[in-house]
DNA sequence: GTTCTACACGAACGCCGTTCGTGTCAAGTC
DNA sequence: GACTTGACACGAACGGCGTTCGTGTAGAAC
């Protein structure tokens, strides 16, 4: 015995009574999309079947039939998140570590973009078919500025983990409703708190208080470790004994 | 009124009749202990509230006496588990570089000698006493090496965020339980997807199919990105002009 | 008009973190 | 010794989760 019939819009006359023209159908698309607004709306832990089936005016269970579970429903967030890469149109040998650099920032950036979505993409090797667009990308600009092909293979692992890594770091300051003053405030708190420790056990971190907690929620930190990840991919790549 | 009196074993006779002499009291560090082997057995997952609290024969609100919640049992159990480096005893400037190395190859060892637990440190800044003194350690031994304060402050974060990161990657592969044989088969399987892909579009990844899915489970991968790291902090340390 | 099939979806299962109220023990007080 | 007190162990329950199941219906096929 149904419990009870549900109001349906769009009834009244002859008009085809569809309760929604079988809503849009329901689809992996729509189902994505919806997903990814609530990850931009409220972060990935908002992201629970139930909230996206609400989206789409419908329950959890209802997405069943199009995805066959809550991961594999992120996997598909996540590859359409990638499809936003800004990539460079061709790599230019003479320029391969900018390139690299301007990739790396790309994906921090586009990360960012969307809440914590970062999380989601730790532990996870992108098979889809932006991701591999990405690395593809990031292989040829590696392999255009001489790097070996080891080293290329390596690096197309170890920049996406930075980048990934640190966006979700980035996360944290950003989501739990943090005002930039709060964040200052507890940066400066955390500065005072290295700066007391016992300077006979912890005489570097007491001396290095500024430094440690400098850049916090700026790129000054993110651009660090690139430079870093950079310079030791082309101290890789030189061939034996490049000068003249 | 109670809903019926439970029954408490070593009742009959004048015995004191305690349900274990107070069950040892249940204090932070043997709950710390009980998640951790909790966690040991069977993974991050498994170390719920419930799941430890059974560990030591109660339920699992009988650990909120001790502990605010869950998170802050995680903290405590990250710092344990951090308790367990080898640090140099002391910064021998000559070896600077090994020694950065060798902190970081046994933050992994730690970490991956506890299932998952790397994913629970991800995003999470340490600042328990045993990741102070690995922080201090870490910076001495920078700092000896003639690396700038800044260089080492930043260091300071992007090393042990390698270290994580890469850990929890690694501990992806060995839980599932999936046998070596497993996943020989799937890195085999995944080096021939790459290898299948169509040449005109993903040039790059089909030609290195071979060096993108070697040294997968080994050592050499992580070995390759500390080189990566420490040739660039490297890079950054050398005083201005220091040839002779 | 009838049959068939795909699929929308409410309800339910077994988990989770956490809170609440009760009950019990050990120590302190007369 | 009787009583009070306070710390804390802990069963039960709340709301939420991912997922499964069974039902019912809309639309296509015949």
């Amino acid at each position: 015995m149904p419990p009870a019939p549900r109001f349906r819009p769009g009834g009244l006359a002859g008009e085809p009574r569809r309760r929604a023209p079988r809503r849009a159908s329901l689809n992996r698309d729509s189902i994505v999309a919806a997903a990814l607004r609530v990850v931009d709306a409220d972060g990935l832990d908002a992201m629970t079947m139930r909230r996206v089936g609400q989206e789409l005016d419908t329950g959890g269970a209802s997405l069943y039939a199009h995805v066959a579970n809550k991961d594999e429903l992120l996997e598909l967030v996540i590859d359409q998140v990638i499809g936003e890469l800004e990539l460079p149109d061709a790599p230019d040998p003479d320029r391969w570590s900018e390139q690299v650099k301007e990739i790396v920032r790309s994906m921090r950036a586009v990360l960012a973009g969307h809440k914590d979505i970062a999380r989601g993409c730790l532990g996870r090797i992108p098979l889809g078919p932006n991701a591999l667009r990405g690395s593809e990308a990031l292989i040829a600009v590696m392999k255009s500025g001489g790097l070996p092909d080891q080293v290329a293979a390596y690096a197309c692992d170890l920049l996406p983990l930075y980048a990934t890594a640190t966006a979700y770091e980035e996360s944290l300051y950003a989501s739990a409703q943090i005002t930039p003053t709060d964040l200052a405030g507890y940066i400066a708190e955390m500065r005072a708190y290295f700066a007391a420790l016992p300077t006979d056990r912890f005489p570097h971190i007491a001396a290095l208080a500024g430094p440690l907690t400098a850049g916090s929620g700026g790129d000054e930190r993110f651009e660090f470790g690139l430079d870093v990840l950079v310079r030791g991919l082309a101290s890789l790549g030189l061939r034996p004994d490049p000068r003249p």
